[in-house]
DNA sequence: CCCTCTAGGATTGTCGACAATTTGCGTCCC
DNA sequence: GGGACGCAAATTGTCGACAATCCTAGAGGG
């Protein structure tokens, strides 16, 4: 080695993320904000243009984000933005249900629980000050980036990536149905007894706090329907 | 309408599959079987001679199969099928777990417990065939399908997609990991018994039993482990 | 007035070739 | 003999063009 370690830190190799990946995450990133909203048509060959790229590493792209359920793909006639019903909703907060309750089972039984517990509160003091500067986007920013940690913290790559779409899709009902939030201090009040329980262990109630906390989300986002039935609720286009 | 309802059933679009689609299907076949194992590199060019068809669609299915998690892929150096350590056997079962517990609790409250009970039991006649037989394939096979079945029962479109991969996953632990098995009696008693509690609509039992199976499970495939830990085993190689 | 058929346009699906990058080996110098 | 440099082969990444397929609008006939 012809240099100490330790020095030039934070080196890494250009570009080390492939072309498809960056027009991937550019349009994950515009149908998460609603830039693209909910059932918008994306030609290929439009899209290649406005990317100054070949329809080649587009097409990748795209059906990158097909198979993570972003966007629908019709044989011969193009790919949609996907349109989220209350069934939909139901369905994604379910399917949070069950991934976090076991990332925060592992991060509960992990023998971590402090070192977590000051990540989350970082993230809970990040939605305090968008909560000050009444910046509602932040705000939606920092409570994904709660859950986000959370499940990164799990040390499970298949909850890691089983949760991303699950988060983009969250993003996506809370942009398309902004102005249901409940009032900041109860949102942050929620996350912040969440961190408690997890740093105590006390694994009944930070199980049980969890599980509230997406049922309130769901009754808020969906009007009359609940995690605990069991079904989703009788509108048609879900599942 | 000039065809009155009923007639000409089972009439489907021809091809409705896409060709990448039927490339993916198969590799993932191979990979799950063991045809090709952990480690192989595939090559484009050679997949694209043997399957006929250009390079176009056959990366399309390679990209598929990549965010599968099934392949992974080094930039200019290739594709290679995934081995699977110790620490993601944990993995696997530790989200399998968290999915089919979600399901199993949709499939209780959904309803329609006596037509998922008969479902399932169909796939457990068919593992007791295959047990008779002494088919270790059709076992794992018939064993695999009971888990899918209960996650369809779900009605849940991201449970299901979510599942998909695990599954897999499964198998591929259960094809590098032949012999480790237990008697194919209790196997079967495990899920009858797992049955026995979704008819009866017993949500304790029936969540218990199936984290138990889950524990099993892990317990046999990675020796020391336990899914109560909360944490992968020290082995490097996992996330 | 409505239904059917046809022609047009547009979009995706597929292909072959070229360019960029990395790895491994051979050679040269010390 | 050991190490570093440079070249060449192989592989992936990218591109532009062609072919197949599907929606739509319009004309024609009943």
């Amino acid at each position: 080695m012809a240099l100490p370690p330790g020095m030039l830190p934070e080196i890494e190799p250009v570009s080390r993320e492939s072309t498809a990946a960056v027009i991937a995450r550019q349009l994950r990133d515009a149908i998460m904000t609603g830039a693209l909203p909910p059932g918008t048509q994306l030609g290929e060959t439009e899209l290649a243009s406005r990317f100054q790229v070949s329809r080649g590493p587009l097409r990748e792209a795209m059906q990158h984000l097909v198979s993570e359920g972003l966007l629908r793909s019709e044989r011969h006639r193009g790919l949609f933005v996907i349109d989220l019903g209350p069934g939909d909703v139901y369905d994604i907060y379910a399917a949070r249900s069950a991934i976090e309750r076991a990332a925060m089972l592992r991060a509960l039984r992990g023998g971590d629980r402090d070192r977590i517990a000051d990540l989350l509160e970082h993230t809970v003091a990040e939605m305090a000050t968008a909560a000050v500067e009444d910046d509602p986007t932040a705000l939606s920013t920092a409570d994904l980036r709660f859950h986000e940690v959370l499940i990164n913290a799990s040390g499970s790559k298949r909850l890691v990536r089983m949760a991303r779409t699950l988060l983009i899709e969250t993003r996506m009902c809370l942009t398309a149905l902004q102005g249901t939030y409940q009032r900041v201090e109860e949102r942050v009040e929620e996350h912040t007894k969440l961190i408690q329980a997890l740093r105590a262990g006390d694994e009944e109630t930070a199980l049980a706090l969890l599980e509230a906390h997406m049922e309130d989300a769901v009754q808020r986002l969906a009007p009359g329907t609940s995690l605990r039935d069991g079904h989703a609720p009788p509108v048609p286009g879900n599942a």
